[in-house]
DNA sequence: GAGTTATTACTCGGATAATCGTTGTCCGAGTAGGATAGG
DNA sequence: CCTATCCTACTCGGACAACGATTATCCGAGTAATAACTC
């Protein structure tokens, strides 16, 4: 999986503790010195896919685009890495001895089903965290870090 | 994901309906049209984690190293792909403002636990599927491709 | 002093290279079966 | 005819390239704030 979607994860909640000020590339770049340029990829997805706004000039930046609690892991995930599934049945089978071409092997070869049940496992469980669930999550465990990550934004050197 | 995972349990399919009997990987790859070398590779990699057997010489080839039933299928794609989780944690925050050098983040970031909760929920589906499940259901949707195998494996050109 | 305009610095956005993993290929080590020669 | 030896063909196993995706970088289009200028 790519590393993009851990830095668009931690971006998002980021930006939540900003809330709905907006924060440029760089700055969400510098505060893991990560590669500004790369991150600035990252979160033209995010854009792309509607979870993030995007302002351009001075005092510009991004934003979330809803509130945390209606956005899903699934949602960052599929903006990062597309909607595909990691499985993709090739339907090897088109070429076997029992081959049929009226048949569309990804919907009825048994080892396609298994893989897909299981890619669906994980989905269900990405859509049911928001990142609400991380902020309250982080709430409990390092209740400074909203505040610190705030401060940080607000005296990085421009 | 490796597109050889899709080839490795299929390969595992058609070894179970031979019952024991060797069969080269260039016989498994020509039943497909696939990559005979590359194929071969995948299969040393089963062979590596236990999940086949290997002989080498006239009349070699690979067999299942067990019962269909004890063979699950994250068995098989943990012996191509590897062990380790699709998300991995790289500890960005330990570069962030509230990093704390004595904390493992791997453990306590909750991004990571949430991906790792969905990993797991992947995983433990997966593990609850057998090859012997996978031969019950195509015994039920095509009762011919085992014979159909069979009679392949036992006519194509050596 | 207020409004308007030109400037300027800043930010995103997409086009362009570098790196790494997956994909694909090849040849050598080892083995088992069979042919062959001897008893 | 039986047995032991040699040989040959076959198969796996790991070492060696080619391709593609991910990672990383750079510069241009557009924008909003700012400064200057006019009335």
């Amino acid at each position: 999986m790519s590393e993009g979607v851990e830095w668009a994860l931690h971006s998002c909640v980021n930006l939540a503790w900003m809330e709905g000020q907006a924060v440029t590339a760089a700055k969400l770049a510098a505060i893991y010195g990560l590669p500004a340029a790369y991150l600035n990829k990252q979160l033209q997805a995010l854009a792309k896919a509607g979870i993030l706004t995007s302002t351009s000039g001075p005092r510009g930046g991004f934003r979330l685009a809803r509130e945390p609690d209606r956005i899903t892991l699934l949602d960052v995930v599929t903006a990062i890495e597309g909607a595909e599934d990691a499985f993709r049945c090739e339907q090897i089978l088109r070429n076997g001895p029992s081959a049929d071409p009226e048949i569309d092997y990804r919907r009825t070869c048994a080892i396609s089903i298994a893989m897909r049940k299981a890619e669906l496992a994980w989905r269900r469980e990405l859509a049911g965290q928001t990142i609400a669930d991380i902020l309250a999550q982080v709430g409990r465990t390092a209740p400074a870090a909203a505040s610190n990550v705030r401060s940080w934004f607000a005296n990085v050197r421009p």
